[in-house]
DNA sequence: ATTCAATTAGGACGAACGTCCTATAGCATT
DNA sequence: AATGCTATAGGACGTTCGTCCTAATTGAAT
């Protein structure tokens, strides 16, 4: 919070806030109490609340844009991309055992509210499921790329949902280490 | 809604509404209007907004009970139990599709508003959880039988979770295919 | 120094919220 | 008929919400 415009410093406070207090329950007041300005300062950078979750949502797509770009430059093969994406229920892993997957709890909400905003949310997903189905295409297996991608990001957002109810550490070792034993299993069965 | 008290009524529909919009975002107001009753008759039966929710955890967790039982008591061994317990993903499919897990939302929900009901919440997972412990054990797997319980009810989760997200109903179906067929390979697979 | 647009502060607004209070209606038992 | 408890209705309350308005402050360009 050392330096950017104000505007970033609102998104930056938002986007944790709807994180861990989901989008409804945070108030314009939380927000500006964040990022220690006064509320009408808020209202002249943002006209509405619908528009700063726009700006989050926003943010959240250059931010995981940034990382799979990352994980791609790391120089390692599609398997071990693969295995970057599943490790994030580990690095992540205090942060999800609290307010779970933000990208499943948000895309949640927002259905449940009918939110405008639901298709932007879930073109966080869309993201994820076209770099992983790209990944299992390069591995040889384009015929059914997208429905690995599909059964991976399922099986990450169901350890999630658990981790955050049980808060079972060992749980998510277990699951992710699954994981890593199917992709193991999926390369061996490639021809 | 044709018998039963006013306090059943109430306990109805704030379930049906917690489910579809949100324990938050449902209010007084909403759930007086959808029984048709006053909202001083309403607090009549329920001092707070805590003690309704409780009121519905409880009602789930029979309504559960009662579900789990008469599987049971229909006769099949373990496997087409376990069976069962997958198929809600196709039997509940449009609700899911539409509003997620109600098990899984809400305690995610309540997971980030630090609620004291999340324990309850959290009830009805434990309640899934050891009923599938208990027919994985009965299958022969006593010494994982928890582990491949949390494996099931994760998976679920992150399948109910992409349907809410993509509404894509041909992507149920084929993970439900697959779990059934991880459960027919964990029956070979037992000694 | 003056001007002017960008930025910030702070309060006003109506609506909706959870909560609480009181009055009335229904309906048994006397 | 009178009583007393249960149930229902409807409004009052203080607070918080998202939104909006206006005035002050800043800082760069002239």
């Amino acid at each position: 919070m050392s330096e950017g415009t104000t505007r970033d410093h609102i998104v930056e406070a938002a986007d944790a806030l709807f994180y861990r207090q989901g989008y409804e329950h945070t108030s314009f007041a939380d927000i500006a109490g964040a990022v220690r300005i006064s509320r009408g300062n808020f209202y002249y950078h943002f006209k509405s609340k619908d528009e700063i979750l726009d700006a989050v949502i926003g943010a959240r797509l250059s931010n995981t844009r940034r990382m799979l770009e990352q994980w791609e430059s790391e120089g390692a093969g599609p398997a071990d991309r693969i295995r970057s994406f599943i490790r994030i229920l580990i690095v992540n892993g205090p942060d999800i055992q609290r307010y779970g997957c933000p990208v499943g709890t948000l895309s949640t909400e927002l259905a449940k509210l009918n939110h405008a905003s639901h298709a932007e949310a879930n073109s966080l997903f869309t993201l994820f499921r076209t770099w992983l189905g790209r990944q299992f295409a390069e591995l040889g297996r384009a015929e059914d790329a997208d429905a690995l991608a599909m059964h991976l990001l399922a099986r990450s957002q169901g350890v999630a949902t658990l981790s955050s109810a049980f808060r079972d550490e060992a749980f998510v070792q277990h699951e992710v280490q699954q994981m890593c034993d199917w992709l193991d299993a999926c390369i061996d069965a490639t021809p």
